[in-house]
DNA sequence: GTCTTCCCTGATCGAATGTTCAGGGAAGCA
DNA sequence: TGCTTCCCTGAACATTCGATCAGGGAAGAC
């Protein structure tokens, strides 16, 4: 089988464990996960985990490295394929995209959340790593749609943020909608995209 | 002083210790706060806490009672005070005070959405006894609304939702905005009220 | 005065936390 | 075949967790 075959296996484990331990961070947060419990899931020694991962800090930063590299790499598809439309159409393209993904992986809304609410070295280390390269140019997007007068003026930031709370709550916080309305599924993408696309103030373009 | 002087003294320990708690939740979580971090905070020791309150679960709920206790009270104010409104407007006197009270209090969301996100014993609980209530009043609003045709058609859950959504973050991820801006000061309230009415198709009253 | 009530503290419990370490054991190289 | 590399486990570490309990000590009732 060659090297590969160890180092294969060896990738399979990890990201097995990235997977339980994105579940665990998303539900319960840092400080409330235990590298036992996330063992547990997988069905491995807990000492395996600070084996891959040296802390379990790294373990966190791997969970969102691996999380952003994917969700990046479709926002790049998304851009490429808008690439001749007008800005708006090419933000509610990103829009879609951001609300598909929210759909899929909810945990993703429910990681950001948990960490964006205090100062920490964890949220510092997202931000510049990850979330700056992404939000400030969308938010130039967005300035450059609204002196076009295509995009609802106001905040830029204050907008962005609008559309991934919209995106992100309606499928983050789906148990306590299940629970207050009996509801077993969530909203369609679509409504969401058609709630955004009014946020903004975008026209709907002549079929 | 007679009994009252003892009362109070044990009154105001148990307010400090529930604003420290309510503090500790909002950041961490139920899991990662620790009820001898929350004594620290306070300046008393961690037995204390479980005088007071049986066990970490009950301090949860007292912290999630007096907050809904005092929130509940002022959407009762706006929503006599909006009596003889139109329902659009009416609904728009409780955003209102939904992003005032975001904007005072971001723990209160960032409590929610701590909770919202797996289907447990605190959120069943929360839900049957300070959600449903206010919900269901809310939702019912917005379906007399869409029926007169003065609000946005669509789900009125993901509307309901959506409303809470962009007060709540605006407020809730302050400290990441931050981060990634670099500005000090949060949008105004009136801002993000403009945004939840273009949101809802509300037009604006004739001076 | 004595007695009772009640807010509060300190010590302590077993369980669980993140981390370290020695070693097993299969796969690949010689 | 022997030797090395590397994925993985189990035991152990000190620390911290929520919770329990005995008792101090001031304030009010008598």
């Amino acid at each position: 089988m060659g090297v590969k075959a160890r180092t294969k296996a060896a990738d399979a484990s990890r990201s097995r464990i990235i997977r339980a331990a994105r579940a665990r961070f998303a539900s319960v947060g840092f400080e409330g996960a235990s590298t036992r419990q996330i063992a547990e899931d997988v069905g491995v020694a807990q000492s395996l985990l600070l084996y891959h991962f040296a802390s379990k800090e790294s373990l966190w930063k791997a969970v969102m490295d691996d999380l952003f590299v994917s969700a990046r790499a479709r926002l790049g598809e998304a851009e490429r394929a808008s690439r001749d439309a007008t800005i708006p159409e090419r933000l509610m393209a990103v829009a879609r995209l951001i609300v598909q993904l929210a759909a899929e992986q909810p945990d993703i809304h429910r990681l950001m959340t948990i960490e964006g609410r205090s100062e920490s070295d964890r949220l510092r280390w997202l931000v510049e790593r990850h979330l700056r390269p992404i939000h400030e140019k969308y938010i130039a997007w967005i300035r450059r749609g609204q002196r076009a007068r295509l995009i609802r003026s106001g905040d830029p930031v204050l907008l962005y943020y609008s559309i991934l709370a919209i995106a992100g709550t309606t499928y983050s916080l789906a148990p306590e909608i299940k629970l207050l309305t009996g509801t077993t599924s969530p909203p369609a993408p679509a409504a969401v995209e058609a709630l955004i696309r009014s946020l903004l103030q975008i026209e709907t373009e002549a079929p």
